[in-house]
DNA sequence: CCTGTTATTGATCAAGTGATCAATAGAGTT
DNA sequence: AACTCTATTGATCACTTGATCAATAACAGG
């Protein structure tokens, strides 16, 4: 038994230790953002010398990057995942709204909101958030066009519908993020929205499956 | 003529120096965000040593909070006063829309998103966020409710629909200021998606006032 | 058991930050 | 003209950041 950690951290094959830099770098950017991963921070988290972080990426803005690309990635996938279950469009649209305004995946709301920001000054993160927000608008667009497919939907732009929707779906979780009293029945609200925007029948999209209030 | 600047700012009022300070802060939240704004930036904007910046602010947290303030509360009374000439409420409701969607207030955008983030480590600014969040949902649901009043809008929570509809435009906004391609007719989405949740019409809130496309 | 490769260290540098405060000097008052 | 008040200076401190790199030590292959 040893009462003080060894001086020295055991040697690990580079994977590895790449591995572990980024898993302590994505802990760090959803418990405290992302303007909290430095190279001391997360060496700290690593039990690693700062400099050992420096040698496993060119510069801290690419970590950073990297890091709001696998968070968002991450998150991304898992909805996709979840819908893919679901074979009626209506239905897959209802689950992703419901979903993404359960308030579950703040943390990662967060990390979006800084990333517009940082962005600014990080050209590799701004890339990023780009290439993100595209992947995002093209599961959206799917289920749009989808229920164009099966004629339950009826808009002549799904690419400018998806994104708009997932403009609103982002303001809306932003503003959860700083005011969380006030609004009521977020998602009924949203629903009708959409409905409009998809062309929808009324009530199709409403969590419960209620037409009505 | 004098070739160098002279070496001493002149002397004035604390209430001018004061202004001075706040203009520059301004300045720079705008153009580089709030995150430019520092003792040493804004001194050397308005041309005067660092120490006197922080001389007429207690510390720079209450500078950046105060600076938000100001061009937050700017923009929904410019916004407020504009709609007042209106007497119709989805008249109102049609130029809030369009206004906010223009294009012309990014750089008010910005500040919102990145004052979303920088409330995490500064208490004053998050109050101040709130604040001003409040401010642009009263201005909301007074149109809404106007609306409501003279029969031409229908909804029975004036209050949530308000933020709903904030939550869109910031959404929106974000987006916008990253991704400026992709989305076409940006108002007439969102005047069908808010169409369908205060009630109105079809085609009551499309800008140029035409009913379908 | 050597020996070469390289993962790891940690001190170091330059740059930037907010904050503090004794010293200075400008402007109004007497 | 002397004086008083205070706006203004700028050096200074403590701290944080990203980056660099010579030195060290652990592991693998011969």
């Amino acid at each position: 038994m040893s009462s003080t950690p060894p001086r020295r951290a055991a040697r690990k094959a580079p994977s590895e230790r790449a591995a572990e830099i980024a898993e302590a770098a994505r802990e760090l950017a959803l418990e405290r953002g992302l303007a909290a991963i430095t190279l001391r921070s997360v060496a700290a988290r690593v039990g690693v010398a700062s400099g050992l972080v420096a040698h496993y990426q060119p510069n801290v803005d690419a970590l950073v990057a990297d890091t709001f690309t696998t968070i968002v990635a991450a998150e991304t996938a898992e909805v996709a995942a979840l819908l893919a279950r679901l074979p009626d469009p209506p239905q897959r649209l209802a689950l992703l709204l419901d979903t993404l305004l359960d308030g579950a995946r703040l943390d990662v709301t967060a990390v979006w909101v800084e990333a517009w920001t940082l962005g600014r000054r990080n050209e590799a993160l701004a890339a990023s958030v780009r290439s993100q927000m595209d992947a995002w608008q093209a599961v959206l667009q799917d289920v749009v066009e989808a229920g164009i497919a099966a004629g339950q939907f009826e808009t002549p732009d799904a690419a400018s519908v998806a994104w708009q929707i997932l403009g609103m779906i982002d303001g809306l979780n932003a503003q959860a993020l700083v005011r969380w009293d006030g609004v009521n029945d977020r998602g009924v609200h949203l629903a009708r929205a959409v409905e409009g925007m998809v062309g929808a029948a009324r009530g199709a999209l409403v969590p419960g499956g209620l037409p009505q209030a």
